[in-house]
RNA sequence: UCCUUGAUAGCUCAGCUGGUUAGAGCGAGCGGCUGUUAACCGCUAGGUCGUUGGUUCGAGUCCAACUCAGGGAGCCA
């Protein structure tokens, strides 16, 4: 016995593999390890649905090829329990990533009782007080592959154009912007605030190394409760030292197109399994239109149309869409509760129309939402004050007309953060630019060229009513050397959110922190 | 902070204008069928209807307050 688990064990080892290399061994004796995704079983056979991290594969158990305790193994294996399985590998077009397992072996390592999470739709405080075993689902393993593919091909990005990337302080001693949105603690007996920025720390260290970008976590006690909104994020903040703001733009949309050529050539199969659309990542590829502030003010009131489409006009036509579909869906849900109530249909039919409607009264939620929203956004595209910053309504509006991200630019210097600099041919205006991604989803980066001049950054500090004295060391970088640059704060999870064609930030990290939310 | 929607079994939801022992499907347990891909058949267990107070002969259903959650505004990435 003992030698026969030590030579099991040494088995097991020379052929462990990943589900991801199972290309290379068909035909051969191989063992995965992993977890049961999921579980079908008949009379003497069960299929097994392994994952491992790297893909799923379907492992067949039979007598024949496993023998009366394989099999026995095998029915015993529940719902996310964990095993190492031994088999041949055969290939089988109908599965998922290709392949098969026929098992010989099946050695159970952890077991697994009533596994919350079922094969069937849950709502969403209930995935969220899951969140750690919420993670193994396909869809959650997908986005998050996806997200690591993002960071990677950010870092890609800026160290092949020789970026130094930094790290800013977690802590920090200055409001930004105000204080309003800070998260406060304790500092050895100081008031320190966590980080909502690492920009003014960025310009530091731009003026040593040229080029910079930090990545790291930022803070916000702002208590939104919307879909675009966390408490704790990530911030990819690169600061060029002598770029102006269109050589800022060109880096961002340089940017975003490598990171959607990469995600795009290495998450083929995350992406089909999140049924992202990708046409929308296709048209994103060319160079994103470059707007004013005036003209995108245009278009959100309804006075300047894109491609013969109106912003306002449009909102309209969904909202109409919206309703019609609202009927349609009512009627659907009618026509198969009375199916069922009529009591002819078998049980499975039951089973099956129960499922559909309980889609089809999602849907219906979501439609009430959008019902109830749309007017008031056309109402405030309407009645938009130049000269305002854009609130998420106005985004949407704007976004809706084209099929790539957009790029404003030359904002009203009043509604702008104290740090941007004037366009020196209109000083009304502000050189910071926010690229909106398209399909609604609004703000993505916000950025701009930095003022340089120390008189005209005192007088802002003064103006925005912020302590002088925390920005003493910011404002000798203007003493000192000082250089036209620029800069800009790309936002993760919203990136992650948009490119994997997401409803909610919710999904794009794997443990968020939001207004109410705190475990797990 | 404001507006809006909601809270009924482990999960997803019914429960119409207040009326005798609160329902379904999924999941769980047991048994049968099946090379299956969230659609097979049968049986069993499982709920002080978010909390508190009120109206009433009678409240899951009406009213008030509170708590929690979804969405939106503001603010932002």
């Amino acid at each position: 016995m003992r030698y026969l688990c030590k030579y099991r064990t040494k088995l097991t080892f020379l052929h462990r593999m990943y589900i991801e290399e199972l290309h290379s061994a068909v035909g051969k004796t191989v063992t995965l390890k992993g977890w049961v995704a999921n579980k079908r079983e008949g009379k003497g056979i069960v299929f097994v649905i392994l994952r491992d991290g790297t893909g799923y594969c379907q492992c067949v158990v039979t007598e024949d090829t496993a023998g009366a305790e394989g099999l026995a193994n095998g029915q015993d294996l529940s719902l996310e329990c964990s095993v190492s399985l031994t088999g041949t590998v055969v290939t089988d077009e109908k599965q998922m990533g290709g392949y098969e397992l026929q098992v010989t072996a099946v050695e159970p390592i952890g077991k697994s009782e009533n596994y919350p999470i079922a094969k069937k739709e849950h709502g969403v405080e209930f995935l969220m007080d899951q969140r750690h075993l919420w993670l193994r689902s396909t869809r959650q393993w997908a986005i998050m592959r996806i997200r690591n593919r993002i960071i990677f091909s950010i870092h890609r990005y800026f160290q092949d154009q020789g970026f130094v990337q930094m790290d800013a302080p977690i802590f920090t001693g200055n409001a930004c912007e105000g204080t309003s949105t800070l998260f406060e603690t304790d500092f050895y007996g100081e008031t320190a605030y966590l980080s909502q920025s690492g920009q003014l720390y960025g310009e530091a260290m731009a003026m040593a190394m040229g080029r910079i970008y930090t990545f790291g976590p930022t803070f916000r006690a702002e208590k939104s409760k919307t879909r675009r909104h966390l408490s704790e994020f990530w911030m990819i903040e690169p600061e060029m030292a002598f770029y102006d703001i269109f050589q800022n733009m060109d880096c961002i949309e340089g940017m975003i197109h490598a990171i959607i050529t990469d995600v795009k050539a290495n998450c083929q199969q995350e992406l089909k399994t999140i049924g992202r659309d990708l046409a929308i990542l296709e048209s994103s590829m060319k160079p994103f239109p470059r707007l004013t502030y005036d003209e995108a003010v245009r278009i959100i009131k309804g006075e300047q149309d894109v491609n013969g489409k109106n912003g306002i006009g449009s909102l309209e036509e969904e909202l109409k869409k919206v309703s019609s579909r609202l009927l349609e869906v009512d009627a659907e849900i009618a026509d198969r509760e009375a199916k069922i109530a009529g009591g002819s249909l078998k049980k499975g039919e039951i089973n099956f129309f129960q499922n559909k409607i309980d889609s089809l009264k999602q849907e219906k939620a979501d439609l009430e939402e959008d019902a109830r929203n749309i007017p008031q956004w056309i109402k405030s595209a309407k009645e938009f004050e130049y000269g305002n910053d854009f609130g998420g309504s106005d985004e949407t509006v704007i976004t809706r007309l084209f099929d790539s991200p957009i790029m404003v630019y030359d904002w009203p210097h009043a509604v702008k953060a104290f740090y941007l600099k004037r366009n020196p041919e209109n000083p009304a205006f502000a050189r910071g630019v926010d690229v909106l991604a398209p399909e609604g989803y609004g703000e993505i980066v916000g950025g701009g060229e930095r003022e340089t001049n120390e008189e005209l950054l005192k007088a802002k500090i003064i103006e925005h009513e912020l302590p002088m004295s925390a920005f003493e060391w910011y404002l000798d970088l203007r003493r000192f050397g000082s250089v036209p640059h620029s800069g800009f704060g790309l936002g993760l999870e919203r990136m992650v959110t948009w490119i994997c064609g997401l409803k909610h930030v919710r999904e794009s990290i794997p443990f968020p922190r939001m207004y109410g939310r705190l475990t797990p």
